[in-house]
DNA sequence: AAATTAGGTTACGCGAC
DNA sequence: GTCGCCAAACCTAATTT
């Protein structure tokens, strides 16, 4: 293994974020992430193997230095060089009258790069997907995804007569989707340059022609965000996904908008285990009106025969 | 804070253009 | 691709309990 270097967090502690998850750690996606809130505490630690060598006797001392991971989120897979700034492969400084040298050499290493415009197109579209996911708290391992559906997309030459944002927008929708931690139109269109509308018109065509299994979003995907935003405590939760799963089954929530439902319920848990929260609290959280939440949580406490018999 | 009400907006499937 | 249409779900806002 990769030694247990630095800052991290081990996998297996508790969440610091939202203090709620475990740290788990996924090998296949090499990230240490909460499994709650979805925090990425640790990402790259990468251990592959093969490239297991040793730098005792390597003049700049043993650093663990390896192969970078192939990565769908570089245009070339993060194999290629990098020339930019002013320092050479070593970190260190280049000297000022070696500086017009370097430029140009940087020059050419772009238009290597850059020649066919498939690429270039692949790159500032990678570029959105990692601007975005920033923004959303996005794991890595679900911006690789991403990555690899604007890939096929492009392949199946669907950017055709599209926006490079518009693709890269649903691409990153699909991933979210099929990771199970979806994101709403809304979420992912407030940090996109391209309207709702439109994102969903591409993601349909993408989804499709990638022939994606996306499994309709359920309201039990939303619980964690949701709770973990509301900082509840963990039982509190659990009754509240126990909620939604009843609910699925009882059919009462079929054409409901998925996140109502599980702000609904999150605000019935809370306040059957004396947690209270406003509806405008869950509200707030969720990005749900108040009166959306009422008509649901009415729903379900009838359906559910759920009773209050006690006044906080 | 929660509930109610009224009125406007959106998403969606589908066919027609 | 857009328009028009539909109904249901949602929203905003104002008001009441």
């Amino acid at each position: 293994m990769a030694s247990s270097t630095s800052r991290g967090e081990e996998a297996g502690s508790p969440c610091p974020e939202c203090k709620v998850g475990r740290l788990v750690l996924d090998p296949a996606r090499a990230e240490v992430t909460c499994d709650r809130c979805g925090l990425v505490t640790r990402e790259n630690l990468i251990d592959t193997g093969p490239d297991w060598r040793s730098f005792a006797d390597d003049p700049r001392g043993s650093s663990p230095e390896r192969a970078a991971p192939l990565s769908s989120l570089q245009h070339d897979y993060g194999f290629g060089t990098v020339m930019w700034g002013s320092t050479d492969a070593h970190g260190r400084s280049v000297s000022s009258n070696s500086m017009p040298q370097l430029k140009r050499m940087q020059k050419w290493d772009r238009r290597s790069k850059f020649r066919r415009g498939t690429e270039r197109n692949l790159a500032t579209a990678l570029t959105e997907i990692r601007r975005m996911s920033a923004s959303l708290d996005v794991p890595r391992s679900v911006q690789e995804v991403a990555g690899r559906y604007y890939r096929s997309a492009a392949e199946k030459n669907l950017i055709r007569g599209r926006s490079i944002d518009s693709v890269a927008a649903a691409s990153l929708y699909a991933a979210l989707r099929t990771s199970g931690v979806p994101r709403s139109l809304e979420e992912i269109a407030e940090v996109s340059k391209v309207d709702r509308r439109e994102i969903g018109r591409v993601y349909k065509v993408v989804a499709h022609e990638l022939g994606l299994t996306l499994a309709p979003v359920t309201p039990q995907s939303y619980i964690p965000r949701f709770a973990s935003r509301l900082t509840l405590h963990p039982e509190t939760e659990a009754l509240a996904l126990a909620f939604v799963k009843q609910a699925v089954l009882a059919e009462v929530v079929s054409g409901k908008d998925p996140k109502s439902v599980a702000a609904a319920a999150l605000y019935i848990a809370c306040i059957l285990r004396g947690e209270p929260r406003t509806q405008r609290d869950v509200s707030e959280a969720t990005g749900v009106t108040e009166v959306t939440i009422r008509n649901r949580y009415k729903e379900l406490v009838a359906s559910l025969g759920i009773t209050f018999d006690f006044k906080a």
